[in-house]
DNA sequence: AGGTCTGTTCAGCT
DNA sequence: TAGCTGAACAGACC
């Protein structure tokens, strides 16, 4: 599920268990917390609380207090943050136990959530729903990669997943196989300004679900503007559904 | 029953 | 250097 919108309701989430010092972790899932071994981020993090809950586009990171290490959080494609829930096992994957009692724990079935210490963050770019002007021209409209792919490109820009990129592209009306260097200077403003736009009515309304292309994404599903059918294709390795009338 | 799928990272290739 | 592909994770859904 988790694309920005839901990321950025996991951050609200981080921030009820700020200030609660941590008594225990269980880090032993190894994979969700690779590199680290068992019982590593425990030992770094105990005794400190969390002190901020930050995020650009799906990567979430929070600071402790008193010098602590910052611990990085991604859901990965099924992962959600829940606090003060009884546990769930195998579905928690990493929990932090408070001293109140309670808990903060990433809930994903899939396992592709990650939990790591001191993240390197430094290669995700500018969050879709800030970027400036400036930067989305220089970040996105370069090379010969499909628009689709670019957007969905974490180093460009940060926050744009499967869905959210083809209802952008589909508001903008922009084929999503354009290649995105070839993108006049006008063109991309206009994309800019529909992904903003795009990005922040999602996660008002509480998901991409609630755009006006995903409802009709499915197979045998017709263009809400014109009523073309959609066509489907695999780009930037992920499945794409776009106009063939409306988007050029 | 088998195929598809909303995310990221990494290896390997061109 | 840029860009592409497939593997890995494992359950939901059609």
């Amino acid at each position: 599920m988790p694309e920005l919108p839901e990321a950025e309701r996991a951050r609200q989430q981080i921030e009820k268990a700020l200030g609660r010092e941590i008594v225990a972790v269980d880090d032993r899932d190894s994979y969700v917390c690779r590199p680290h071994a068992p019982g590593e981020i425990e030992q770094a993090l105990v005794g400190h609380s969390l002190t901020k809950a930050l995020r650009r586009g799906k990567f979430l990171w929070a600071e402790t207090d008193r010098d602590g290490p910052e611990l990085g959080l991604h859901l990965g494609m099924a992962g959600r943050i829940v606090i003060d829930e009884p546990p769930h096992t195998p579905w928690d994957r990493f929990t932090l136990h408070f001293a109140d009692g309670g808990s903060l724990a990433l809930r994903d079935k899939r396992r592709l959530g990650r939990a790591v210490l001191e993240p390197d963050y430094g290669h995700v770019g500018p969050d879709a729903a800030l970027v400036s002007r400036d930067a989305f021209r220089q970040r996105i409209g370069r090379g010969s990669m499909a628009i689709k792919a670019r957007l969905l490109d974490q180093k460009s820009i940060s926050g744009v997943g499967n869905l959210l990129a083809d209802e952008t592209l589909w508001q903008a009306r922009l084929h999503p196989r354009r290649p995105s260097g070839e993108l006049s200077e006008e063109e991309l403003d206009h994309l800019r300004r529909t992904l903003r736009a795009a990005t922040r009515a999602a996660i008002a309304k509480g998901g991409v679900h609630t755009g006006t292309f995903i409802p009709h994404r499915k197979k045998g599903g017709s263009c809400p503007r014109c009523k073309t059918a959609v066509e489907r294709a695999t780009i930037g390795g992920r499945t794409t559904v776009w106009c063939p009338t409306c988007q050029v």
